[in-house]
Formats: C-alpha cells, structure tokens, sequence
RNA sequence: GGUCUCGUAGCUCAGUUGGAUAGAGCAACAGCCUUCUAAGCUGUGGGUCGCAGGUUCGAAUCCUGCCGGGAUCACCA
C-alpha cells in the first residue's frame, strides 16, 4: 500500500476537522524528510496557511498533534519552520520490509492501463563498425525498454538497420578496386571492421583526386562533385535501385559480414531485439502518404516538381518530401515507417531512441503526422540522448578519434583483468569462471559510467584515463551485491537460515532504518525511471543504496552478532538489499557476479 | 542570423520536478585490515549553482535579458 497516499488523506481529514475546510489536492505537500532531519516523511504546511489562518509553527503543531493520535503508525513529529516531520515506529518498517520478501517482483507495477509501446534504438549503418555513440544508444534502448515493462506495458523492441544509399556503395566500390577478392575469413576481421576500413579507403582515394582536380584549376566545390570515385559510387546506386545482380550481389555479400559482426557486438552488449527492419525494404514507403497528402491539400507542388510542406505557421521552414525527379528523401521513409509500424502492431506509443542532433527531423516528423490527420502522432515519442563527447570534443571519424565500441569494450575487460590480479582478488578461480567475472565486471563498469548519466545531457568521455573501479561506479554496486552474497554462503555453511520473517519489535540502527527506507523507495524509483525514460535515475539510486549498505556492513556485525533476533534481522535486510542491487542493475543491462 | 539545448567543487556527475544548511565520486591530504571480501569504511580541504533582474512565504529548479559551449536549419541519411 502506497504510504504516502494515506498520509495525504490523513492529513486532509485532519485539516477539515481542525480549519473546517477541504484543501486542494496541490497544497497537501508530503515528502520525505531530509536525512540531517529528524523524522520519515515531513508536510509542508506553507500552503496551508491560507487555510489555517495561523503562523507555520502553530500550523503544523496542531496537524502533529492530530495525526500522532489518528494514525497509529506515526510514533512522533518535530516541527522546524514550516516543516512538520512526522516519525514512524520502527516496527512499521520492519513490518515492510518482512512484507517484501514474500512478493516475488517487488517494485514492479500491475498496470490497470497497460500501453503496447514500440521502441527502436540501435538503427546503424552497415558500412562502419559500430562505435561509442551506439553504444550509448543501444545501452539506454535496451534498459528502457525493460524498465518500461516493470510499469507493466508490453514492450517490443526494433532495430532499423541503414543499410542502402551512397554510404553504402562507397564501401562497396572500394571493396571491388582495392579489396583483392578478400573476406572477413581471410582477412581474420569482424565483416563491420572489414567493411568500414573499406570505407575509409574510398574517403582517401577520393580526397587524393579531389585534391588532383583542385590542382588542375577546378573550384573545391566542383571537384567534389566531379571525382571519378564518386560518379562511380553514384552509379552504382542507381544500379543497386535497378536491382542489377552483380551489385546486389556483392552487397548482400558485404552486408552479411557487416551484421554478422555487428551480431557479435550485440552480443557482447548483451542487447537484443524483437524486430528487425531493413531500410532496403522500406526505404519506398511514404511516397503515398505524401501523395495524399498532396491531394488533400496540405503540401504543396513546385514547378519543378519537388514536393514541400509549408511549416511556416509552426515558425519552421519549408521541407522537401519528395524530390523534383520524384524520389524520396529521409522524412519520406520515416513517415512511411511510423506509419506501417503503428498499423503492424496497432502500437500505443512509438518511442525512437536517436541522438538530440536530430531533434528538428523528430519535430518535423511529428508535426507532418500532424497535418496528415494522424491522431497517434502525439504518441510519437523522440528519446533525446546527448552525444559522448571527448574532451577534445566531438569524435571525428577523418580524425581517427572515433572510440570503437569492441575495442573499447575489450579494453574495459582487460582492464578489469589486470586490477583484479593486482588485488589478488580471482587467485585460484577456476578459469572459466574467472573469464566470467572479469567481463561481467569490465562491462558492467562500462555500462554504468555511460548510464547513470541524465540520457538529455551530453557526457564527456576521456579514453586517456580508463573508467573507475572504485566509487560511484559498476564494480562498486557489484562489489557490494557480492558481499551479501558471500554473507548468505557463509550462514548457509553455518546452518544459520535466512528468515522469512522477522520480530519488528527487534531493535534497529538508525543506518539499518535508513536502508529499509531506500528498500521503501524502490517502486517509486522504477515508476519515476519510466515516466523520464531514464536509466540513470536508477543507477544512482541502486548506487546510493549499495553505498549506505556498506556504511551499514562496516559498522554491524552480522553473523558475528550475539543477539539471534538482531542476526536474523540484518542478515534479511541485507538479502533484500541484493536482491534490490540486482533487479535495478538487471535493469540497466548490467549483471551482477555471485563473487569477484 | 532563426530555433532548440546545456552551464552546479580542479575533473566526472547527482540534486526527489518550487522547499530546510546544494550533495556524491575521482584527484589531494590524514587515518582504518589477528573480526562477515580494504573494488570497502572514516575524516580534512574544495561552491557567487555562468551573470543580472523578476515572480513569492521560499529559486540551482519557473520567467526575461545578457555571456559562454553544443546541436540543427540540405533535392545527405
């Protein structure tokens, strides 16, 4: 039951019986109380002073005094300005916290109005490896969508892969003049690694003729467009569209080896889908849907032919939807997809994972939906995630600076390998179980540095110094996880069995309070997540619990403790505090070792 | 230039959507392992919340202006 709900009711009888008048819903402020502060859940009675017609003080002395008697679980209130701090007995939180070890999801929520919600993130290219920018991606698409199932929506996961246009025939065509007939097998490359060095190939070629033409005289602007290099790639797009079989062949050849390797980074990421969509299949809808809407009036022809919606009544420009020899451009498939996905899975809500630089096309988007008559534009949803940045700035593919995401993810392992043989912290593991601790910890300190940070902001990311294993990092979280875990094996050995229950007139620390009120906060916690799409607020909350749960180790005694009732309850609330560190780094992607 | 967005400790980030004395980690310094894992714990120093106004009982949070960074405004995707 929702505490906090009650209080609030409670605390509007006790307005009406004492002012004889309701309050607004609004002005009925509860919240918990700070923690330099005394108590569990303070009021805030300032709003309620034009109701009172009383000082803050006497305001929220008469309230204390009425709810300390009307609800049995308020031992006692302070008040501090206008704050009314109301303290609960301790047994009703031991009471709490044995009521969680019989649910079995506790913190997830039954949904009365459960949504189908479509997410897509990933959406790569297939002529490139896939790099830190995708990681960032794939990791908040992957979390997000499983904490929105924990809000009890159905959740379906897609990947849009771009795997046609110019981009792709550059690889391709470079592949032909360069590539000597070799494969990921006789290269011993990932197909992305292959490919993509194929692509870097062709810009280099390129720039030398560029370079060769602008020596001749030609203007840079001219040269650009002029380059053998890219009248050739430029035909052989229009003969991939022409379905010529020499072209399609090489590049479904080549676009195997690029999804085979991008499988094994997935894979590594531990990121999955449940759809997978290739543009080379949709890359021709919404051509209809701009036709009628052409018909109907609300987008406009040129003399030229080109197709434009007028968005000067929203404060926009014109945009172009179809081109004057009639083909389509970006928004013309988006809309088509949008469309085709919202139909295929009579979707609720259609959540797109893409980076904030292409904020104006998701307005854009939605606006044209808009116009078209679609009511379930509104349920268009463009989660906005900053880019990762160096310190020097952006990545910058010509530069070289671009972070490959195995590379780094390999580092990270290795990384974790070597501090724990500095720590001596695997000696005698078995070799296996090594390998998995080392990955599940390197990983794990990957992912929770890229998530615990806000998805809106950009975050900088330094590759000189490699990510921390200590403080408000993976590795600690999943260091404490095994600590508990390491305390449930040692009281199993000693025949000492984990309570379902406990007393609750047991006596408790003000730390141990502390940690079954973080334990309280989880279902809020996940609720709030969802509602922001954002993993970080449960990366650092299961940080902030990890933390107070080694305050709490260093300083009682467990298995050591005399007192069989104090053992018993320590030695349960730290199981829940694993089994909390758990689900919310299960949430985030991350897994938890059983010893490291 | 228009639009959007960000600016919190030396660095990386929190800050419960307007509440109390702005918090963590890293880095620096000083401590704690014969006791349940020291990837831990404790302490010290470090702040004009970019600047200036406004709104009100109350502002890092909302509004306006300015300064600074980023993104975007293609017959590319």
């Amino acid at each position: 039951m929702d505490i906090e709900k009650t209080l609030k009711d409670k605390v509007i009888d006790a307005v009406q019986k004492i002012y004889g008048q309701i309050p607004e819903d609004k002005t009925i402020q509860v919240q918990r109380t700070r923690k330099d502060f005394d108590g569990d859940f303070t009021l805030v009675v300032f709003p309620l002073l034009r109701i009172s017609k009383k000082p803050p003080e006497q305001t929220a002395n008469e309230i204390g005094e009425y709810l300390k008697h009307k609800v049995e679980a308020i031992n006692d209130y302070n008040v501090i300005k206008g704050f009314l701090n109301l303290s609960f007995q301790d047994d009703f939180w031991i009471s709490f916290l044995n009521s969680t070890v019989t649910k079995k999801d506790f913190g997830k929520r039954k949904n009365a109005n459960p949504q189908k919600i479509l997410i897509e993130y990933s959406s790569p290219n297939t002529n490139k490896p896939l790099h830190l920018g995708h990681i960032r991606n794939n990791l908040l698409g992957y979390s997000v969508a499983n904490i929105l199932k924990t809000q009890g929506h159905e959740v379906v996961k897609v990947n849009l892969v771009n795997d046609r246009g110019i981009h792709i025939c550059k690889s391709m065509l470079a592949w032909q003049k360069w590539g000597d007939q070799t494969d990921p097998e006789k290269a011993h490359k990932k197909g992305d690694h292959l490919v993509g060095d194929f692509y870097v190939k062709f810009d280099q070629e390129y720039k030398k003729e560029v370079n060769a033409l602008v020596e001749k005289g030609m203007s840079e602007e001219e040269a650009k467009k002029n380059a053998p290099l890219i009248l050739e790639a430029q035909e052989m797009l229009r003969k991939w569209e022409a379905r010529d079989p020499e072209v399609i062949s090489l590049w479904k050849e080549m676009n195997r080896w690029v999804l085979e390797g991008f499988d094994v980074t997935y894979n590594n990421l531990g990121v999955d889908f449940d759809k997978v969509y290739f543009e080379s299949d949709t890359y021709k809808l919404g051509k209809e849907l701009v036709l009628q809407g052409l018909e109907k009036g609300v987008f406009l022809k040129k003399d030229d032919g080109s197709v434009w919606a007028d968005l000067s009544d929203e404060g926009l420009d014109e945009k172009l939807l179809l081109r004057s020899d009639g083909t389509s451009v970006y928004m013309t498939q988006d809309l088509g997809t949008a469309h085709q996905r919202y139909t295929d899975f009579n979707a609720d809500d259609l959540i797109y994972v893409v980076g904030n630089e292409q904020n104006y096309h998701f307005q854009v988007l939605r606006i044209l939906l808009s116009k078209l008559g679609f009511s379930w534009a509104e349920h268009i949803y463009h989660l906005s995630y900053g880019m990762v940045e160096l310190p020097e700035g952006k990545m910058k593919s010509r530069e070289g600076t671009v972070v490959d995401a195995d590379v780094l993810m390999e580092e990270m392992v290795q990384t974790a390998a070597s501090m724990s043989k500095e720590l001596g912290k695997l000696d005698g593991f078995e070799k296996e179980e090594k390998n998995n601790i080392i990955k599940t910890i390197g990983l794990g300190a990957l992912k929770y540095f890229i998530l615990k940070v806000d998805p809106k902001k950009n975050m900088t990311f330094n590759p000189k110094e490699s990510i921390d294993f200590n403080g408000n990092t993976g590795p600690f979280i999943q260091y404490s996880y095994t600590r508990i875990q390491s305390l449930i094996k040692k009281a199993k050995d000693k025949g000492i069995s984990i309570p379902e229950n406990v007393d609750p007139k047991v006596n408790i620390s003000p730390k141990e309070l502390q940690l079954i009120k973080l334990i309280h906060q989880y279902p809020e916690i996940l609720t709030e997540a969802a509602a922001n799409f954002s993993p970080a607020v449960i990366a650092n909350y299961v940080y902030d619990l990890a933390k107070e749960y080694n305050q709490f180790y260093h300083d009682h005694p467990i298995l050591s403790e005399e007192k069989t009732d104090i053992s018993s309850f320590r030695l349960l609330l730290s199981k829940q505090v694993g089994v909390i560190i758990r689900s919310g780094m299960n949430l985030l992607g991350i897994d938890v070792p059983e010893r490291m």
